[in-house]
DNA sequence: AAGACTATCAACCGCTGACAG
DNA sequence: GCTGTCAGCGGTTGATAGTCT
């Protein structure tokens, strides 16, 4: 019925900072996951979906600002060959990213094109060659024991990967207890992806950096041909 | 210097699933 | 079991900044 249009004229386009800070104030107040009574509690004339996406992706704490390491766009296209477009499921496992960070990026990188199928594969290079300087740095990232020897103490395995994974930056994904491998070329060298398994049937992976050197400098000469470009291609120094 | 093109990012829209009544 | 509400998700769009010609 006309006469019961309660349909409120929401206010939108882009936020201003007195309104983040209403946004903030409720947060802290009221806590997250009341987005519908944000209305009704403060000053902005927001719908409760437009309040969440802001809070979400811009205003939450701990979020990461800037360009994504050639870490996380390695991870990226690892995860999204095991998920696809599962984009909050990608964000997970990199903290302080949102799935509207990792959306962009990967519209923006990885389109359509055979150009980007290109990037892709020389983000993988790059990301990859990362993986050996830190391995060739003792106070990199500080990696005591690999997955392989975590499986001998399931107790800790878990918690302590996901531990070491935030100081990094990222959490590799853990699906029913198993690792997921990061395997960097999981789309292009499928076929030798299950000999990414050890012996005693643990997973290792490109990220585990005390054992896999042949693994990764097998996975390097399968980029041979691919040049990796200059920080200007890709934003991010290599 | 100016216009065209490209990259980036914030925000909106529509759909889906969970859940309460 | 049905219905309505709401939060969350993925797709898409539009504005702006940066780069190229």
């Amino acid at each position: 019925m006309g006469s019961l249009a309660t349909e409120k004229e929401w206010k939108k386009g882009p936020w201003t900072g007195e309104e983040d800070k209403l946004l903030t104030e409720y947060v802290t107040l009221y806590g997250e996951g009341k987005w519908s009574s944000v209305a009704n509690h403060t000053a902005l004339n927001r719908s409760g979906k437009s309040c969440r996406l802001r809070w979400v992706n811009y205003l939450r704490p701990g979020l990461k600002k800037g360009q994504l390491t050639p870490l996380e766009a390695g991870i990226i296209i690892e995860l999204h060959a095991i998920f696809g477009n599962k984009w909050s499921t990608i964000a997970k496992y990199l903290p302080g990213r949102t799935d509207n960070d990792i959306k962009n990026y990967w519209r923006t990188h990885f389109g359509k094109s055979e150009k980007s199928k290109h990037k892709k594969l020389q983000i993988q290079k790059a990301c990859v060659l990362q993986q050996l300087k830190h391995k060739q740095q003792p106070q990199g990232y500080g990696i005591e024991s690999t997955p392989h020897e975590e499986t001998k103490n399931e107790t800790t395995s878990f918690e302590t990967q996901n531990n070491k994974q935030q100081e990094m930056g990222f959490m590799f994904p853990i699906i029913e207890d198993q690792h997921i491998v990061p395997s960097l070329l999981h789309d292009e060298f499928s076929s030798t992806w299950p000999d990414t398994r050890a012996d005693d049937g643990s997973w290792f992976n490109l990220w585990d950096f005390d054992e896999q050197q042949i693994f990764a400098d097998y996975y390097v000469n399968q980029f041979d041909d691919c040049v990796v470009p200059s920080q200007a291609t890709f934003g991010f120094n290599i």
